[in-house]
DNA sequence: AAGTGGTCTAGACCACTCA
DNA sequence: GAGTGGTCTAGACCACTTG
């Protein structure tokens, strides 16, 4: 266990109700720190745009030092949960504004800003998993998953074509909402979810009758092939997306570390 | 300027060679210390594999306290400079060996392992930039270059014809040296030139006569094409390179942050 | 002037590795 | 057991923003 200074059981008068911070958690303090502020961001406590407590605050009510309160936080900042600006304050981000909400867009046109298409949801159900979403998605065999097709367009032409998988413990009863033509990146503000990493397998494929169809191309045309998975900031499969996509005048730009 | 506990001037007694750590300088000392360790490690004075002296030491050689020597530490480290080891040490890290030297390359073949295939060069020369050239390299006008063609091959089958221009000024007489058919991670190192993010933008195009020639296919097959630029860790442009790549049976592993 | 995050200090103990 | 990096503390002053 970590030095405990004057307090005896620093935890004792603080409530229990979700993640809070514990000396006696092997996990580090920091950690359970950043925990505790996705668990209140997930969980809508701290809005978007609005600023939350100050470092001494923060580390005060976390019964940690300012320290290492600022290393959660600077974590945090990272993951892009939050924004600090010295000087004025701690802000949550928000998901689904500007920058943010076209995180995972890598498409971009011939003057090389982000395209952001209208989007036409073709077909939307809840299933069982087929086997290649099990793999994608990390699935046992059985479990729910909710199914999307859906068209991005630009001044009304079709440009890809999308299925889309997810989790449906994730996103309970998303098929009854209205909602399925959203931005992925808002469903998961909306339903709690915080989003982390993702990766991205692209190959060059020619398109199926049906895909054809619904790009508007002949058959055979040729395709790109984005498969993609987004993970939660815990590193679990959130959404899984095939997309097949006309690639003239356009471009995929990938950032490489 | 910055508190400064008993010492009236900390640096009078350091030596002045190279980069140090300075506390009239604006910048914060934990990025000037990251700068010293950088400058050491480009120079070669610091090698591959070698662990270099613990933080507390390297506290007191820079002149600050080992929180701050910590952060640099950590910086660099994120930047893939060294390698940190709780109970070892730390360790400068081999750009040319293992996983370091792949780095930039994001090709895969179907079992999802990174491909790495043989390089033979068709061209090499210094010569002054072009349009494009200047472009991507943020170089003027007149300025010189170092223009590589090459061919990478798997089972002495060519997958991939790729042109290269790297800025001479960062590689001098490198058209003197046998090895250009280096990968650039490794004649970077060579160079003592550092290398940080890129960025690489992809879409699809059709085979040039003299390219398909070089892939030994027939002329308009379809081709992915690779516009890449490397960086040096301060941001420079080192490399631009056009890659024109067969896809059959390989794919483009993306990272999404 | 007051409040915020950014930087910096000078220690402490812990977990891990290795001789 | 000695040495390393990993975590944590409890302060300080600085730079920036806003009323």
């Amino acid at each position: 266990m970590r030095n405990l200074p004057e307090r005896d059981s620093p935890e004792r008068d603080m409530p229990d109700h979700g993640i809070s911070v514990s000396r006696f958690s092997t996990r580090p303090l920091y950690l359970q720190a950043r925990d505790a502020i996705a668990q209140r961001i997930a969980a809508g406590e701290w809005k978007p745009h609005v600023a939350i407590p100050n470092e001494n605050e923060l580390a005060r009510t976390f019964g940690v030092s300012p320290g290492t309160m600022r290393k959660a936080l600077d974590l945090a900042e990272a993951e892009r949960l939050l924004t600090r600006r010295q000087g004025r304050g701690t802000f949550v981000n928000d998901p689904s504004s500007g920058e943010q909400r076209e995180r995972y867009n890598s498409i971009r046109g011939r003057d090389g800003k982000r395209i952001c298409g209208d989007v036409e949801v073709l077909n939307l159900l809840e299933t069982t998993v087929n086997e290649r979403e099990c793999l994608r998605l990390r699935l046992r065999l059985r479990e729910r998953v909710i199914r999307i097709r859906r068209l991005r367009l630009t001044d009304g032409k079709p440009y890809m074509l999308e299925d889309v998988a997810m989790p449906a413990k994730l996103f309970p009863n998303l098929t009854t909402h209205q909602d399925a033509s959203q931005r992925f990146v808002v469903l998961a503000q909306q339903f709690g979810v915080l989003l982390g990493k993702g990766e991205e397998r692209l190959a060059i494929g020619a398109a199926a009758p049906d895909v054809a169809a619904a790009l508007q191309v002949e058959e055979g045309a040729t395709v790109m092939r984005l498969d993609r998975v987004i993970y939660t900031l815990e590193g679990k499969p959130a959404e899984w997306r095939l997309g097949q996509c006309l690639m003239e005048g356009r471009h995929y730009l990938a950032e490489l570390n």
